[in-house]
DNA sequence: CAGTAAGTTTACGTTAACGTAAACGTTAAT
DNA sequence: ATTAACGTTTACGTTAACGTAAACTTACTG
């Protein structure tokens, strides 16, 4: 499970096509956790995860700090059953917010589809 | 069809939950055109229905602008084969980032299905 | 040993989407 | 007549998420 392989950060800036001011950027918000050799920084198996994360979380919209709120879901999990109750909840939110996406997506689905009805009867005009 | 109810700014606002500035402000970006009676602004039912679009796609992370895209597929349609291909690429290439963030929102989804459950455990370990 | 390729820090600039505040005009009620 | 509720325009402020640039180090490469 412990994959050792390590990654530059060229290397993740070219394998998600960002630049490394982003990935640098995540790391300042708290995001990412890279070791160091020496003054470079060097990204294991776990942050090019996370990063995976962050990427997936913006493409539904999603600030970095609730990217951040994701990310520390993936941790050995709180102690203490408050913790555990608030993890709970966050996540239940998340669940939350999921389904209303998954809502408003079906209802411009459906509402794209018509578009382009419209529009394929409107060419189809000209065709004749 | 052409319903004829009216609404003013701040019922608007009260049903949707955002500021008058808001609605004010997509004005100004072109994604709503009330009429006006004297100064005041006057919204039909048009409107309503394309401010619900707008945040439909806010809570979906587009831009104000995608979601003027989006309003712009309303109209009567363009006129020459040339505007209708147009639109129907636009049209394509939402449906694609649709089908991506289904895509997201099921992964999403099942990890946090994933952290419910080993918070559930952990939390059952308390109750022994 | 000069060059260049990849890395670093520091810092100011930029865009989107409003928030906030000022200063003012109607209309209705007290 | 004044206060309240709602509306208007104009304009500066703010936050997030980087972009861009400068100035520098480290490592290899011809």
């Amino acid at each position: 499970m412990s994959d050792a392989t390590t990654y530059t950060i060229s290397q993740l800036a070219k394998e998600f096509e960002i630049t490394t001011r982003a990935i640098r950027f995540y790391e300042d918000q708290g995001l990412l956790h890279p070791t160091r050799e020496g003054q470079k920084r060097i990204y294991l198996s776990k942050d090019r995860v996370f990063l995976k994360l962050i990427l997936r979380g913006k493409r539904l919209g999603f600030s970095l700090a609730e990217s951040r709120g994701l990310i520390e879901l993936y941790n050995p999990i709180g102690n203490n059953r408050v913790q555990l109750k608030t993890m709970v909840d966050k996540i239940t939110n998340k669940q939350k917010t999921l389904d209303q996406q998954l809502h408003d997506i079906q209802i411009m689905k459906n509402d794209l589809k018509k578009a382009e009805q419209r529009c394929r009867l409107a060419m189809d005009k000209f065709d004749t």
